[in-house]
Parts: C-alpha cells; structure tokens; sequence
DNA sequence: TTGATTGCAAAGAATTTGCACTGGG
DNA sequence: CCCAGTGCAAATTCTTTGCAATCAA
C-alpha cells in the first residue's frame, strides 16, 4: 500500500502551467472529495484567482488523463478526487456529508458475474451507499 | 411475480387530477426509465397539454408518496420509473441505453455488512453497472 | 514564435419558483 | 365556495463555450 508516486503533468501529455499545477496541489493535499466550486474558493482564498472556467476545464482533462476521478454523490453537484491508483465504492452520511470508502472483492465478483449473465461486458460501475454515520445517530 | 396493484392516488393521499392521472397513466404503461421531458412529449403528442412544470412538481410528490422513485444513470438528468414493489439495481448499455434491472442477496448482505463495520445506518444505495450489451459489442 | 491555455462573460440545460388563474371536492 | 393544483415565464444552479489576450515550450 505504499502511496501512489504522483504522476505528474508531463507524464499525461499535459502542458505544465500554473493553474494545473494550483488544481493538482489541491487535489492532491485534501482528502476529501471536492466540488470545482470549493478548489476555487480555496484558490481565492490562497490569492490565485483561476477562473471557475479553467477549474472545469482542467478537471475534465485530468479525468481523460486518469489522475483524477468523478463522483455524483449529490444530484445537483459532481465532486472530484484526485486518482491514488485503487478502486474503491463509497459509504456516505446523508447528514453531515462524511464520506468512508471501501472496496469488497464479494461484490466486485458478483458484479462480474452479472454482468456476464446478461452478457454484458462490463466498462464501469457505481456503488453509493448512503446512511447515517455513528456520530450523527447520536446528535440528530 | 404478480403485478402489484396500482395505489390509487388517494390512497396516498393527493388529490384526484388530470394531470397527476395522465402522469401516473404513462407510468403504468411504460416498462422504461422516463425523463420529464419525455413524459411532457408523450402527453402533447397525445393531445395534453401538461405543463413541464407541472410534470416535475408531480413527479416529486409521487416519489414522497413513495409510489415513483428516481435514478442518475446519465449525469445530465433524471429518469422516473414507478415503484412496483420490489427494490432492484441497474445493468445499461452506454452506448444504446438499454437498461436491465437486477437483485443480488449476496450483494445487499455485503452492503449491510459494510454499512455495519463502519457503525452507519443505512437509509439507500445505489448501483449502477454500466457496459456494453451483446447488440451493441456486434455492431459498433 | 505559435499553438495551447486562460479569463471573462454569455450561453446552455435541467429543474424550480412566483404568481394569477382554474378546478376538484 | 375555496384552497390545492396548474400553466407560464422568469429565475436558479451547475457546467460549458466563444473569443481575445496570454503563456509555455
């Protein structure tokens, strides 16, 4: 499990300029999953002023490069996280928005196997799992 | 496998109207995924003119009556399809959009185990396969 | 140099909302 | 009769695009 060395931009056929470089250091220091609205705001608040556009942009192109993943959890947002090399699903509090994730060999396996039952081959998936977390159980 | 009596909608407490029967109607009558907007065609084309707004106002209260759910295979917009009783995951095509419907015990168990070893409370889950049916892996 | 990249503002697309009118019970 | 329900158009929200200016190689 020793941490993904990061690929950087060269590697993935991208130009090294300073918004990428801004986007991609973000990306790689949060944990979290993070929307194109909040790695503006972190910009700003840092005192580089990417445009909201560009933020877009470049998360697009990371995502066709593959350092960079895309999730839906919420329906009227796409959040993003930098891409450290293993899949894995998610498990998600409805309340505070804490997100745990996981991978299960048992359920990839019977992924697979359905897949193959409607003779389907199999290019993505998506597993969400949405809950209450132990902390917002206790404080409702 | 017998088909689930249709709840009437003043079982679930709405009001009886045109609108909310045509909506209902082209629900019951359609084995797919609908999009607002499809509902909204459907109707015009039959000669009612239901407005879109309407549409998605009725929509949403069907799904707190619990009698519709909805689902995000594409990112861009929402498909409706009325509950008929039994929970069940999503098989699609990506390029032809077809969507097969699936359950998998072993899959809901692993679910519940996970949700458990992290102490949350499961309140929904979603999952998506996407691939590429039999049809479409012939004739690209 | 020079095509790729940015920023800004305008455009888009799906969905929601404000408000006056209408219809179901 | 009377308020929930509806239609229409305007408003929202997230995201994408057009275009002139700017920057990396």
């Amino acid at each position: 499990m020793a941490s993904i060395p990061r690929k950087d931009l060269h590697e993935v056929g991208l130009k090294v300029t300073t918004p990428r470089l801004l986007i991609l250091h973000i990306l790689e220091e949060s944990s979290d999953h993070l929307r194109a609205e909040e790695i503006h705001q972190t910009l700003s608040e840092r005192g580089h002023d990417v445009g909201l556009a560009t933020i877009y942009r470049v998360l697009t192109q990371f995502i066709s490069a593959g350092i960079v993943n895309k999730h839906h959890f919420s329906e009227d947002h796409a959040v993003f996280e930098l891409d450290r090399g293993g899949h894995h699903d998610h498990l998600m509090c409805v309340k505070c928005g804490d997100v745990k994730e996981f991978i299960d060999e048992v359920i990839e396996d019977r992924q697979n196997s359905i897949a193959a039952r409607f003779h389907y081959e199999i290019t993505d998936h998506n597993l969400y799992l949405y809950g209450i977390c132990p902390n917002c159980k206790e404080s409702p």
